[in-house]
DNA sequence: GCTCGATACTAAGGAAGTCTTAGTATCGCG
DNA sequence: CGCGATACTAAGACTTCCTTAGTATCGAGC
C-alpha cells in the first residue's frame, strides 16, 4: 500500500528527531491533555488530518515550518528545513544565487 | 484584518496567475461541476478548508507545488516556487551552496 | 519470564466540520 | 438597460474529526 499521507510520515519524523513521545507533542502543542496520545497517533497513522491551524501549533514545538508537513519531495523539505534556521543575509545570498541560476 | 487563512491568499493568488475563474479551477481539479464555483470560493474566503488532497489536485492545477500554498513566509513562498521549476542539476546546486552557508 | 510504567494504538459515538444545492449579488460589456 | 459570466452566500445533508475509554506493546529492573 502505497503510503500513509505526506502528513503523517513527516510528523513522525519530525517528532523523532525532537525526542518526544506522541503524547508530549500533543500536550505541548495545547491539545487537551486527555486526548493528546490518542489524537498525535491518529495522525501519524493518516486515521485523521489535522487541519492547518492544529499543525501549526505541532510544526512550532517541532520547530519545522508548517509546508515541511505537505513536502513530498524530500529534497524540497531538506531544502524548506535547512532554509528555516538561515540568517536573514544568508537567506538573500540564498534567494540571489537561484535567481542566477 | 488580519488574516484569511494563508491557504485562501494563496489560492486566490495562484488562480489570478493562471488566469481561471473559480468554477474553471474546480472544474479542472475534478470538482463535481455543479458545485465547483462555490466550493472555491469558500476556499478562498476560508469559509471552509479544502484537505491537503483536494488541494493537491487544485495545485496541479495551478502549477505550483502542495507546500507552496501553507507558506506565511513570503521569501520561502517564492523560493519554493522558483525550485519547482528548476532542472534536477540545477536542484543539486541550489541544495549544495546552501549546505556551504 | 514477570511486573510495572510508559508509550503506542484502536473503536465508537458525540461534536464539528465540509459539500451540495439553490439561489442572490455584482461585474463587464454591448 | 439587459444579458451572461463570475462571485458569493445560507442551510441542511453529509463526512470527518475529537473525546473517551480501553487494549496492546515495549523496555527496564528484578
Amino acid at each position: 500500500m502505497g503510503g500513509v499521507s505526506i502528513i503523517a510520515k513527516r510528523l513522525k519524523e519530525a517528532r523523532k528527531r525532537a525526542g518526544l513521545s506522541q503524547r508530549q507533542l500533543g500536550i505541548e502543542a495545547g491539545i487537551n491533555i486527555s486526548g493528546a496520545s490518542s489524537r498525535i497517533n491518529q495522525y501519524e497513522r493518516a486515521v485523521h488530518n489535522p487541519d492547518p491551524s492544529i499543525l501549526k501549533g505541532l510544526a512550532t514545538v517541532l520547530k519545522a515550518p508548517l509546508p515541511y508537513f505537505y513536502c513530498e519531495d524530500a529534497e524540497l523539505a531538506d531544502l524548506i528545513l535547512k532554509f528555516s534556521v538561515l540568517e536573514v543575509a544568508q537567506r538573500k545570498r540564498l534567494i540571489d544565487f537561484m535567481d542566477g541560476l
